[in-house]
DNA sequence: CCCCCCCC
């Protein structure tokens, strides 16, 4: 702990490397053994070795503490996170990388005992400056009992710099990109490109170029890399996704989080001595670093937040083309994902990523550093700097594949991204027949709209056909003058001839109730197997073929699109259903209905 | 030193 007093706290900026310089005189210290150090000179201190950091520079993200003044003279603070670099002419500088405020100035209440400065030449005073301060290029560090046995506590112990390699191929182990900062340059790290760009050239203002850049990855983090002109010639062909590489002697600098979707502090940019090395030995190096987010639970999260996901891709559109609002053409294609949270979120690629998608299989896709949108809801945009992988070699991606084909498939998935199509009739409400009565469908204002599994038990026959207006749009029947003219009301007209049109009433069952419906013209001649015109010509030439139609028709099984609506008639009131569309049934469906209902009725 | 991230 160090209790800064007045007068020793000095912040500045160091223009060169955005750096703070931060003084803080320790007050009192404890050295590894536990014994107090008084810092009054270096005669009375027991473990001087252990006080001989006292000017640190601040790392640049800690800024925030002296921009908002948290950092100020006499607060009391905890130095978290620390790093002893070794400048070229051999002083030490210490970085702090993490550091706690713990008590406010205000709550220490100015200094605390009466410090005095630490000397141990007696010669230069603390508030010198940090590079030419003589504490430091005398520091007593280079023969410190410490180096030979480190303090437990002591930060040292973390310090990366003792596991960074240079030399490739050693059996040293590489830095974690995790630990990576501006304040070290001897090291290098082992990672897998995860991500590479095109080659791309700007032209403005201040100048003009050619770049690209990529994304590496390793256990501990990754970090986004640009090569700028000359190193873009000497990188790009180099570097392949995929593939891990040795890289080291690299510039770090503070991350702009406008543009990056990593979550790093620092990004890198290549320089002329630079070097990347292919690695043979890619083991325990990871092939992509996912948090990814359920989708059930998107619907939590900010708009414009990048976002890792994974999902079943249930199905895809075709590719289309599109104009931007800048007149650029793009190629599109929206996937819907579904995952174990059973709700299902659209994707959309663009690009090539979308021209070369094949959604054959029901592949599982991840997407790394999508961003949420909240068009529809809740949907995702693949980003330039996205990353898509369809059936990664991970294991989320094994977990999904087994839970769609047991189960997933059969879920009544509900979208977070709602379409014109779900809305106008494609998304359905899976209902069983007795849910219609349980839960007093079609009672509400609105008509009701489900869908369900039936059998047709029963269609009855009279009354079946009749004599409708043959003008367009007119299915009014009409009446027969026995003169041979229609006479239709509505039309106020008579017609020398009339269309048949089709009302159809059938039982529908499934197996825990059954259900009246209507079915009008289209409906019906997809029940019937047959257009209204035929089966009127039957009806009136034979009635044992029209028999057998109602027969074959009889006992088949469709999906139902449907819609309930409480119907009142000579003051009787009951729920109509008329059934809107007759849609084939599959076996895969059949049974994810029959699951569905099943797990239903169990809960 | 770039920074484009789209459509409905």
């Amino acid at each position: 702990y160090g209790v800064s007093s007045k007068g020793d706290v000095e912040v500045r900026a160091s223009k060169d490397y955005n750096l703070c310089f931060l003084f803080i005189l320790i007050r009192k210290i404890y050295c590894h053994s536990g014994n107090t150090v008084r810092p009054s000179g270096p005669n009375r201190s027991s473990c001087h070795a252990c006080i001989v950091f006292v000017a640190l520079l601040l790392a640049t993200q800690l800024n925030y503490l002296t921009e908002q003044n948290l950092l100020v003279p006499n607060c009391v603070c905890l130095l978290k996170k620390t790093i002893i670099n070794t400048l070229a002419d051999g002083r030490h500088v210490v970085i702090v990388m993490d550091l706690e405020i713990l008590q406010s100035a205000e709550e220490t209440g100015g200094k605390i005992g009466n410090p005095t400065l630490y000397r141990f030449t007696g010669k230069a005073p603390m508030n010198a400056s940090p590079m030419n301060a003589s504490p430091m290029k005398t520091s007593p560090m280079k023969t410190s009992p410490m180096k030979a046995s480190p303090m437990k506590a002591s930060p040292m112990k973390t310090s990366p710099l003792k596991a960074t390699s240079t030399s490739p191929g050693s059996t040293a182990k590489a830095m974690p990109i995790a630990n990576l900062n501006p304040y070290q340059s001897k090291w290098t790290i082992r990672a897998r490109v995860t991500n590479k760009s095109n080659i791309r050239t700007w032209s403005n203002s201040r100048g003009e170029g050619k770049l690209f850049s990529f994304e590496i990855v390793d256990e501990s983090g990754e970090i986004k890399i640009t090569a700028f002109n000359n190193e873009v010639d000497k990188f790009f062909s180099l570097v392949e996704q995929g593939k891990v590489y040795y890289i080291s002697k690299a510039t770090l600098k503070v991350a702009n989080k406008q543009y990056t979707t990593l979550k790093h502090e620092y990004e890198m940019t290549l320089h002329a001595n630079s070097s990347i090395i292919p690695c043979d030995d890619s083991q325990g190096v990871p092939t992509l670093n996912c948090d990814f987010v359920p989708i059930a639970e998107l619907e939590n999260r900010d708009k414009d937040a990048i976002i890792d996901l994974i999902g079943v891709c249930k199905s895809a559109e075709d590719v289309s083309r599109i104009t931007t609002k800048s007149s650029r053409e793009v190629s599109k294609r929206a996937l819907s994902l579904i995952d174990t949270t059973g709700k299902v979120v659209t994707v959309t690629l663009w690009g090539e990523e979308a021209e070369k998608f094949d959604s054959s299989g029901q592949p599982v896709v991840a997407i790394k550093g999508a961003r949420l949108s909240d068009f529809g809801g809740r949907s995702l945009s693949a980003l330039f700097s996205s990353t898509v992988m369809v059936n990664p070699d991970i294991p989320e991606a094994f977990r999904l594949r087994a839970w769609y084909d047991q189960e997933g498939y059969a879920f009544d998935s509900q979208s977070l991204t709602e379409t014109r199509s779900s809305v106008s009739g494609s998304r359905m409400n899976w209902k069983m027949l007795s849910d219609v009565k349980s839960e007093s469908m079609g009672h509400g204002e609105k008509a009701d709209y489900f869908s369900c599994i039936a059998t047709v038990v029963y269609i009855r026959k009279e009354n079946c056909l009749y004599q409708a207006c043959p003008s367009a749009d007119c299915n009014k029947k009409v009446i027969d003058q026995q003169n041979g003219l229609y006479r239709c009301e509505k039309c106020n007209r008579d017609f020398p001839n009339f269309k048949y049109r089709l009302l159809l009433s059938a039982n529908l069952a499934d197996f825990g109730d059954n259900q009246w419906v209507t079915c009008f013209q289209e409906t019906a001649e997809v029940l019937l197997g047959h257009s209204a015109e035929t089966l009127g010509q039957l009806r009136d030439t034979d009635e044992d073929a029209l028999d057998e139609v109602f027969q074959k028709a009889t006992f088949r099984t469709h999906i139902f699109k449907n819609r309930a609506k409480l119907e009142t008639y000579n003051d009787e009131s009951r729920v109509k259903v008329t059934v809107l569309e007759v849609l084939p049934v599959n076996h895969r469906e059949y049974s994810r209905r029959l699951l569905s209902n099943i797990h239903k009725l169990a809960s």
